[in-house]
DNA sequence: GTCTATACAGGGATAGAC
DNA sequence: GTCTATCCCTGTATAGAC
């Protein structure tokens, strides 16, 4: 335990649960009303503290909500990092999709904090996308064109085809509301999500069954 | 012109063309920022005048808010509304993907004060949506649910066909800043929404042609 | 570590001069 | 109609007692 002389950072344990429950009270908070749109004093009440006490173990609210972004990029694009060779194309094709649903489905405030800020332009934000997002999306585009290329996948676009994997995935956790309204009590249950993977399944595998050369 | 007597609304014509200057650059800010988010200083500055002047046209921030948001879902169902049983099936899905994804384009903006709204939850709008939008859904699902009963249609579910369509086009909108970082100045130009028409046709019509009984 | 008190800027809205 | 000035509440952040 070398605590003395270190940089400033808290490191105790109960700092970091401390922090940890912060962290969550503000998801919450920044997930419903973007970073401008959410107050200090909402995240303190969600996390069930006084607002100083919770500027205490973070000194501002960009404090906050950096760390909760960067958390969240890393989580969003590991499904993606494991789209890889070793199997059937159409096989991590919906594999992908499955994951991206499930994570709408498990992490529907995750998905809605990153809405806000590409909603507002991703200020502070965009190098990373067009640097580590880019990279990756390129480099599982050329996978994709690989496959397509070997006749194993309807040729098509690789970047729109991964674009429209994300809309109509992340759509169930950030119109959430929209969805519930219109399917109703009956069908906008948890089940949603389940007739949501299997009307994916059908159009993206239907889509991207490589054609028979007559 | 019976201008006397009236309720207390203004009606000349340059308090309209005021008003509207106003709820176009309302319109601008809003969509980034999102209600709360946004503050009348801003408003004002986008519209040109002062924060005293701006409130003299609206008077208060919910009465610049509300008439956007009421004109938006108007405008944004249109296509919905126009899709029905004169032509092809398929074609008619395809017509409304276009005009949809052209709304996208040409309504950006528009686009991201409903993302807004809905990330947050459409607070005193969710009966509209439970409402005006489920009705209107429903009775475009009975529609389609018609043409796959007929064999004209692959048989899916059509609420997240729905759903499916607005995610991907809206998606171009609503998450402009990411699309371009990962298409990059080459491919992220204009011609996005070109390369998105296409795909987006095959995506949805080879998943959707029927199937030939063997 | 947590609290009360408070400084100070930002923001919604109004008063009243012009 | 438009402005300056202002009110008052909210919100970020800090000081300092406990």
């Amino acid at each position: 335990m070398t605590t003395d002389a270190g940089p400033p950072r808290p490191v105790t344990r109960i700092q970091r649960e401390k922090q940890e429950v912060i962290l969550e009270a503000a998801l919450d908070v920044f997930s419903q009303f973007g970073f401008r749109g959410s107050t200090i004093d909402q995240i303190a009440e969600a996390a069930g503290m006084s607002k100083p006490n919770l500027l205490y173990y973070f000194k501002s609210k960009e404090d906050i909500h950096a760390p909760l972004l960067e958390r969240i990029l890393d989580i969003w694009l590991d499904p993606l990092r494991e789209m890889n060779d070793d199997g059937d194309p159409l096989a991590e094709i919906r594999s992908y999709i499955r994951r991206k649903l499930e994570m709408s489905r498990d992490f529907p405030r995750e998905s809605r904090l990153f809405a806000n800020e590409m909603l507002r332009g991703a200020p502070g934000f965009y190098e990373i996308l067009h640097t580590d997002l880019k990279d990756l999306v390129d480099e599982k585009a050329r996978l994709i064109k690989g496959w397509m290329a070997e006749g194993r996948l309807a040729v098509t676009d690789p970047y729109h085809l991964i674009f429209s994997i994300w809309a109509t995935t992340q759509h169930y956790a950030d119109f959430d509301i929209q969805v519930r309204a219109v399917l109703g009590p009956d069908r906008g249950g948890e089940g949603r999500f389940d007739d949501a993977a299997r009307f994916l399944d059908q159009l993206f595998l239907s889509g991207l069954s490589p054609k028979k050369k007559a």
